[in-house]
DNA sequence: AACTGTTTAAAACAGATGTTTGATTCTCGC
DNA sequence: GCGAGAATCAAACATCTGTTTTAAACAGTT
């Protein structure tokens, strides 16, 4: 029961080595995000960090109170960098720069950003961290992106259609990230190239929404499904 | 080791009460797609299925026996009903049904499939079984979809962009399945509707992608896209 | 009735795992 | 140097869980 508040000043023999404390947060982070958490042990956690079992008890209470100050600190760094796109610039820039980011901060595969992974992770399976989460580090995105798209678009669309066009980028950036393993199987070709290539997924990402933004026949073409699944639902 | 080819006449007693190994396969179905593999134990499944503890033993070896059981089972119903789309039909109705039956049988928040679960369950943390079942469930239906996709277009694309496209339609398909909660969060017009509108949906995605595939511009845009990336990294 | 396959029951085993304990060592201000 | 609190360590504890075992009851066939 004496942990938490534990922050005295043993770990200002400081640039040495981190405290068993920091090693203990260090490992659990890329542990949790790849393993979850009940695939990872306090004794695989320990035994990566160094440190002795009983340290998770010591430190954290319990083996939870570790991972809940793995989704503080995490939460604590997205809080402060919310890029906050400039809305000086050209809209198509922007929008790029807003799709890139969503797409390189969600694919951890290639940099060590298992942060994304562990907050991922947390929204599919939710828990009561899960709306306060969403709020810092999705939310303010997805308004931008819809607020991008807005004035990016050429032709009258209905708020429905914006959320579902941000939707779909949402949704793809986060198949990307999470199904890496199936994506490198259904495309052979990316067998080989360990993580999927930023710059070309973002590139079609982007074209295909601006295509539909400015083209009046996704109006058409929308009208013309919708009589088609009406016709199917008769048939079949 | 007398297990699994035990289908004797032992359940001709029909009728009355499913046989043991019956209702294990019905309890086990629902709970590892709700659970997971891991977060099931095999006391939960003999008590649901009011069967004894030995029984899973006694008919599947062990617990992943009787996981494999489950998704044997699974699959071999899915591999019954291959839409198997005809070919003489308007390509466009043929792709509007693709999306819409990918979706329907993905989106599981709705009806009681927890197979779709299940198997979605097992993308997300692959295992040995991981590859066979792409190969059953998904892969006919993404290689439908790229051709499908090939047929519907009317500019010369690169084999990338129709991965690229058949990939993200998958991958939308998925987001929605997996994140029902996340969706209903981002879009609050959308709280009270218990389950995504599945046309609604399918017309957005099928109509997005016939735009692009119709229009030159994605090529344009693509290019225009890449410059801008290219110039940012020297920025940025 | 005898035989075979199925089901139930209770118990135990073995290993993994979260947690705790008690001793020991370390650190630092005095 | 010393002593108090912090930190570390090895070991043990308690529980959960997959699996096995042994015995018995049950059902259908021959």
């Amino acid at each position: 029961m004496s942990s938490s508040t534990s922050k005295t000043r043993a770990n200002s023999r400081s640039a040495e080595v981190a405290s068993a404390r920091q090693r203990l947060l260090d490992a659990a982070g890329h542990t949790f995000a790849e393993r979850g958490f009940d695939g990872v042990t306090v004794r695989d956690l320990a035994a990566e960090a160094r440190v002795n079992l009983a340290a998770v008890g010591y430190h954290f209470g319990d083996k939870l109170g570790l991972y809940r100050a793995v989704i503080d600190l995490v939460q604590e760094q997205r809080e402060e960098c919310i890029p906050q796109s400039d809305k000086a610039q050209d809209p198509v820039v922007r929008f790029t720069q807003l799709v890139r980011d969503l797409l390189s901060q969600m694919n951890s595969s290639t940099d060590s950003s298992w942060e994304t992974q562990l907050l991922l992770r947390e929204i599919q399976r939710p828990t009561p961290i899960f709306e306060h989460m969403v709020r810092v580090t999705l939310r303010p995105r997805f308004d931008d992106l819809i607020t991008t798209l807005q004035e990016l678009s050429e032709v009258e669309l209905t708020s429905e259609d914006y959320d579902q066009l941000a939707l779909g980028i949402v949704g793809q950036c986060s198949f990307f990230a999470l199904n890496a393993k199936m994506v490198r199987y259904l495309i052979p070709s990316n067998h080989n190239t360990q993580t999927v290539d930023l710059d070309r997924v973002t590139a079609h990402m982007v074209a295909t929404t601006l295509t539909t933004l400015e083209s009046g026949k996704v109006i058409d073409f929308k009208r013309k499904i919708k009589s088609i699944l009406a016709e199917s639902i008769d048939s079949g």
